[in-house]
DNA sequence: CATGAATGAGGATTCATTCAT
DNA sequence: AATGAATGAATCCTCATTCAT
């Protein structure tokens, strides 16, 4: 009885709930906004509006409008690094079909996720020194899947054996950044063709393929 | 008397020189500071003090702060594209040759103009059309110089015949743009080490040459 | 259940003696945070803070932040008069010792009270209303304290009969209020040296000492 | 001819005269403003309004709405000791005829311009730092501008010989201060009667005459 | 009574752009 | 052509106050 009834009445259970849930709908907002406009010209109003909620609350979860990017920035982050582990590993998968399934995977999670490319790109124009910072501690973590990938395939004698395997999985890492923004500005000039994610991956392929 | 006959007399030859040369000191300001501080941290008061001449005055050579960066962007993509391009190629070298002296060139270009890497990755942040438009028009040349080394390497026999030369041109362009770009952002988990320079070159050439 | 019954069956004996501690708190946090970092620059925040209450908890004492300070104003003024006034006359002092030991003891007061020096000087910049009027009724009494003492010195002769008994109060209460002041302020240029308070006392007694 | 012309026409002259003439209806506008509301009351925008010029305007001229203070501060103290300095000694002034001029010179000054009285006490409140600074300066020469007339009438033999000069000074010039405010506050427990002005002079002259 | 999350009306400050000189 | 003073819209952030729980 008491159990139930401290989650029906008691003591701000309600209220901690709604709270969690605008909390989640300002971050949701601050997303997408900066996603879609970038961050000097998303206002604080902006992501307010878009949440449901007033101005003043935005600053009840983060310090300034900086400190909301920071968060936001974490968040996708994290999301990214966990959409591009490789879950439900098929029995007989080569190195090759794990590097390639990763790569796809990125570039799927970016299409969904607009804020991502702008700091796989690292936006100079940002110049916030605490975004930096955020990123960091994630990259180096995608940077060991691929090499823990890199170092099975050579093992198994898939890949060549003279891969100076970190400098490698950087340029791969690097690759994978790079054609998952694609999924997401919509330019000309740096288009996002299935032919050209294909020839990306082939291409990575060929370079550490043994010979 | 003659400071008034100076300004009277030359009947423009002199004012048109002052003007050009003032237009140059604009460009390079400008250049300057949206490379150094970023485009929203950049203030027109910053670039007409630092070329030495009045806020009005940068309203002569473009409409908007935003049309500036325009101008300034077209030509450091210019002089970027110029810079890659082989002016004196050996007599006995090979298309991997210069595939890998132009990716060299490439970085080293960048290491001088911190403006490029930030159109490099085209700033999602920025969210300036303009801009956009800026970089397409030399992107595609890039990509054209790339593409022409491979299909000399392949007719050489040196790299794979079956490439897709396009989207090949295309991985190996964003390479190039990625490790310049890294030459002048100094930031610990993108690192610029001539290493790295070294491994993404023996990449490419992995990638492309034929088995 | 202990618990329980403390909260139930104490019939609001307990409930008064908590709120009534609480209530105390807050007047406390108040004439700290006032005293110390003025009114513009004291948030309700940071006094609920400093009382262990919530916020809100602040309006049940008071209907606004300006209506807190009135209040907490009339405490202080009220303990300050309290605090001038001779509790235990000496058999043989004097009007002039009495009019001495006052001054003192304003001054010490002052020293442990930053919050009265404020309203003594009536800050122009606080353009609070009702503070002012919470000043009001208290600087009349201690007018009248110092009024009587001097009546009682030109009664003993020891003062000038021709004194204007009122307009002399209000310059002695003046001075007082001026030095006591300084106890608190600690800027070099109005300094709060023993010497000076010393000088102060002699100019008093010189100025209505009989001739 | 060249004079006059640079006076009507040229290089700005008309310019920079509506410049200067602007500022000047700046700090005036700033001047009332604070006098009349306060500090914290006073909004840039009512001052903007006043001086009958945009917001932006006033940080030609200032840094800060807390440096505008400043600038303004220091302007009135300036005057305010000008204005008590006596211009015109009489022939057969005594010492205490030049006290009771500069006392009622100070009185009448602060009656135009109400910011001072705020600075005179100092107002704890305000907590700007460099406000103190300003007033740092001037309180010293109007302290030793009564005390060279307190050694002028002891060297006449018109005051006591054992006066503490800097003591006496200090205490003097506090009440100077003081019912110079009051000319200023129209508060009804701290009147600013003629009667009270001549009761304080009166004390004062009391204080030091010569027994 | 008590809480503290939520509000939203300000307010200081910045800066691209204009225009009288 | 050149200046730079002036503008004023735009934006981030603060904080007294309220009210559902």
């Amino acid at each position: 009885m008491p159990e139930v009834a401290k989650e029906t009445i008691p003591a701000g259970g309600r209220r901690r709930r709604d709270s969690e849930a605008r909390r989640q709908r300002i971050l949701a907002a601050a997303r997408s906004c900066f996603g879609r406009d970038g961050y000097a010209k998303t206002t604080i109003a902006a992501i307010a509006e878009r949440a449901g909620v007033s101005n003043g609350l935005l600053y009840q979860f983060c310090e300034s409008k900086e400190h909301l990017l920071q968060v936001v920035l974490e968040e996708v982050i994290r999301d990214w690094v966990r959409a591009m582990v490789p879950r439900d590993r098929p029995a007989g998968a080569t190195a090759a079909n794990a590097l390639e399934a990763m790569f796809r995977r990125s570039v799927e999670f970016c299409r969904n996720n607009p804020l991502l490319p702008a700091l796989l790109s690292r936006d100079q124009t940002l110049g916030l020194q605490r975004v930096q910072l955020a990123g960091a501690s994630r990259v180096q973590p995608h940077r060991e899947l691929v090499a823990s990938i890199l170092r099975e395939g050579i093992d198994s004698g898939e890949f060549r054996a003279d891969l100076d395997v970190a400098s490698v999985a950087d340029v791969i890492c690097q690759l994978q950044a790079d054609y998952s923004s694609r999924a997401y500005r919509r330019e000309s000039h740096y288009p996002d063709t299935p032919e050209l994610i294909d020839a990306a991956v082939r291409f990575v392929l060929d370079a550490v393929r043994a010979p």
